[in-house]
DNA sequence: GTCTATATACGGATAGAC
DNA sequence: GTCTATCCGTATATAGAC
């Protein structure tokens, strides 16, 4: 028999607490409107705790983009690409999770990491590499559908460019959507990026 | 003779200094981190001659989002244009004019309306109808160059969405530029966008 | 209309007991 | 590791003289 399941950190210490906390509500408020005190609250903490865990508040900022991109494949792709093989359906799947994302918060928040791209206007270096990152490993997750797509698209697309262009579709269709508080700027998108994509296999076919 | 011009408004009041040294932070710094001081500061202002002007923070905030409403063809639109005619060309010279904003602020900055979009999670709805509805107006402007196109254009892809899309691509390519600090991803972006107009107007054509 | 001084609130961070 | 109390800077906004 072997010994029950020993984590570094254990799921419910106050700093995983505190992690979970800032990692909905930067998403939510975004990073400079919520407070420590706002985490706090959420995590039932107290200010010690947090300054015994953190030494200042970037430092959990930069432990909850590093969780964003720990998180990226179990929690976003794994889920939203079940039981779907076909490469290219995952690429449309993965934004229709978006889509799912904007519906159920009626359009308040898409995509935590473009939000706080946007937000943190002259962001610390490191702030601004793991931004970077998430970016990063998003587009290389895509890419790889595009590599299994092969001859299906055709041999003189790049596909890092395409896959960049899928997350620019994404971000920026997000963005209008929860300006103009619907999903129509975001449908549109998604369409017209489906009809490149009809196209782009039309004439690999031939 | 006639009389020199008269404006309701004179080009160096105090509050017009002060409008054009928001329109600048707010783009640079964003709003929340731009402060009245500094506000001050650059307008060379004191705060009695704020609140002399404007309520609130918030009541220069949306004069300023009128403001980029009433600059958008007169300073972006009509330099941009100016000697192309082909409308399908201007939609891309509008691309390759935010690609130079990025350039000039080494990809600090590109487009105001997207950052304060994003920055604001939860606006007061009189902010935000009007962030949407200067994306109405650029999205309008472009869909005006799309119509002209005509017959180049497959008469069964809605001029509106494709002209939403151009938005989503301009957005998501700054937003990612801006994160990476190089204009690749946005040179990717308009790029793929380039290659669908082609098979667009190839399709058209036919 | 413009100036300085200031009221008031809030946020990040610290101190020090337990 | 956790608690409360508090320091201290900064931000919006106001008061009131000029």
């Amino acid at each position: 028999m072997s010994a029950p399941p020993r984590t570094a950190e254990p799921a419910s210490s106050t700093r995983e607490r505190l992690i979970a906390a800032a990692l909905e509500l930067f998403a939510e408020k975004g990073y400079a409107s919520t407070s420590i005190a706002d985490i706090l609250h959420k995590a039932r903490a107290n200010a010690g705790s947090f300054y015994y865990s953190f030494p200042a508040k970037q430092d959990l900022l930069l432990t909850v983009l590093d969780r964003y991109v720990e998180l990226l494949r179990p929690v976003l792709l794994a889920p939203t690409w079940e039981g779907i093989t076909d490469p290219i359906e995952r690429v449309f799947a993965l934004l229709g999770r978006y889509r799912v994302y904007l519906v159920d918060t009626e359009c308040l928040y898409g995509c935590p990491i473009g939000s706080l791209a946007l937000e943190l206007h002259e962001p610390d270096p490191v702030v601004r590499e793991k931004l970077a990152l998430n970016f990063d490993r998003w587009v290389a997750a895509v890419e790889e559908c595009l590599l299994e797509a092969g001859g299906r698209l055709p041999r003189d697309v790049n596909r890092t460019d395409l896959a960049r262009f899928i997350l620019t579709t994404m971000e920026g269709g997000v963005m209008q959507s929860r300006t103009h508080r619907t999903t129509e700027a975001f449908d549109a998108s998604v369409r017209m990026l489906r009809r490149f994509f009809v196209q782009l296999q039309r004439e690999a076919a031939t």
